[in-house]
Order: C-alpha cells, then structure tokens, then sequence
DNA sequence: TGTAAATTACGCACTATTCTGTAACCAGGG
DNA sequence: CCCTGGTTACAGAATAGTGCGTAATTTACA
C-alpha cells in the first residue's frame, strides 16, 4: 500500500538507504571498486541473495555503478556513481553523530528517566 | 537474528533510524514540541501503533524525550532532546542531497545505462 | 439531573504485507 | 568437480495496519 507520491526528498531518500545494508556497502564501497565476492568478505553475514538484491537497488537508484566484464569465471565490478560519492561524507557524518552524542543518548529509559510525568496545571 | 555486536556506528546508527517513520518523526518534531495526536496528523498514513512503537523506540534511543502529563483527558508531549536536535541538520542534508543529485541519478536502468559490459582485456 | 458521548494516548489481539535467509540451480572454462 | 555472479522457489521472521478496550473528565441534550 505504498503511498502514490511522496513529495517529500527525506522520504524518497530512506527508501533507498533504509534498512540494515545500504549504508554498509556505500561505506565500503567508498574504498574504491569492489567485486561482488569482495564486498562479501568486507560484509560475511549478508546472504548471497540479499547482496544481490541490495546492489541492485542502489544501481536503480543511481547511487552505484555495476559494470560487468565479458568472458568467464564471470567478473562483476561495482563502484559509486556521482550521487554515491556525495552521500559518503553524509554517513561517515551519521556515524560520527552517533558517537558524539553518545554520553547525551545516555542508557536510554534505564539510568536517566526519559520519560517525565509532569502535574496538569 | 541481529547479531550482538557491529562497533559499527554507522551499522548502529541505522538501527534506529531505518524504516520509513523515524526520520519523518524527527523533521515534524524539529519544528518544537508535538502531541501525539498532532504528529498523527502530520503523518496521517502512520497507524496509531506504529506511532506509538516508533516513538518508543526513539525515546530508548535517546533522541526523542517523552513527557507525560498527569490527568485526564490524557495529554503526552514529545521533543528533541540535545542528541536529536544534532541529528536534524544531518537529516535535511540528507533530503537536500536527493534532490540535487536528482539528474546525476537519473532514469536508473531505463534510459541511462547504468550497467555497463566491458570486454575481458 | 441523569445519562450518553466525546476526548487522548495508548495496549492488545489478529491479520496483512514485506523482508530476509536457505537451498538449489544456471552459465562455461579450468 | 570447482569457480563466478546471479536467479528462482520456498520458509520463516520482522514489520505494518485494523479494530476494540480503557482511563477520568468534560460537554451535549432531553
């Protein structure tokens, strides 16, 4: 039951990269051409499946390039696209926040009481 | 079957802003302090407990604080906390990336090859 | 004055949809 | 047989949505 339109970029753009894989492989990938069989290696608990479904949606997305090479053993190149390499400094930026802020993330509901009960006025 | 480990802040930071609702609650909420009931209508496609486990899920992340008024009719507000409101400017600049790499992402596959054969050397 | 209904922020049970993984198979040369 | 990159079929897990119930107070209305 996906929505028509969205119309919203930030929307559009975490349909992409949600979920568990997107940003690993763009993360690896800004190393420079991966093969398939590398970014396996660099990753091992992804399936076999899933890599290839993954890669194949951030190629329909234009955020990275498969270029496949003739003759066997088949050889399958991939790299980031323009759009690719300008999203890298946006999640290396994600991950930084994520450390940054992790004295103020603090232990979540346990330590410091999140949630406040506040008397009606 | 999440592993137990990533010391992957990326991977770690994607755990709880993956899936279509957290980054959407979070551009709402940088406007100030909502309601329940008001994010429901910014949102409206969100069902009421999607709403409410999302929310949760971001409050034990430490990114959003939840405030519980006492008395009835029930009143519950929610707003960034500091970790939250540092993630904002990371987020819009995810949406801004989206559309000003639209033309570099083009068609995907259709119009612009995007996958491309080369010939064994 | 009595009673019914609305309000708010959920929790619970159940269903529907989507995601992820496993296993098997294909290609053709070594 | 193996290697590579990939696809299909099927199974199970995770995620999302629907509808009902609940709390104490306020309002609606005869």
């Amino acid at each position: 039951m996906k929505d028509v339109i969205s119309s919203c970029p930030i929307e559009e753009a975490m349909r992409v990269l949600s979920g568990r894989w997107p940003t690993l492989l763009l993360y690896y990938l800004k190393d420079g051409t991966k093969r398939f069989s590398d970014l396996r290696r660099d990753n091992p608990t992804v399936s076999h499946r899933i890599l290839a479904l993954e890669l194949r949606k951030l190629e329909e997305a234009g955020i990275v390039r498969r270029t496949a090479h003739a003759g066997y053993p088949l050889r399958v190149d991939y790299d980031l696209t323009a759009a690719g390499l300008k999203l890298v400094p946006l999640i290396d930026a994600l991950g930084d926040w994520w450390e940054d802020t992790e004295d103020d993330r603090a232990g979540g509901v346990s330590s410091t009481a999140e949630t406040r009960l506040v008397a009606a006025e």
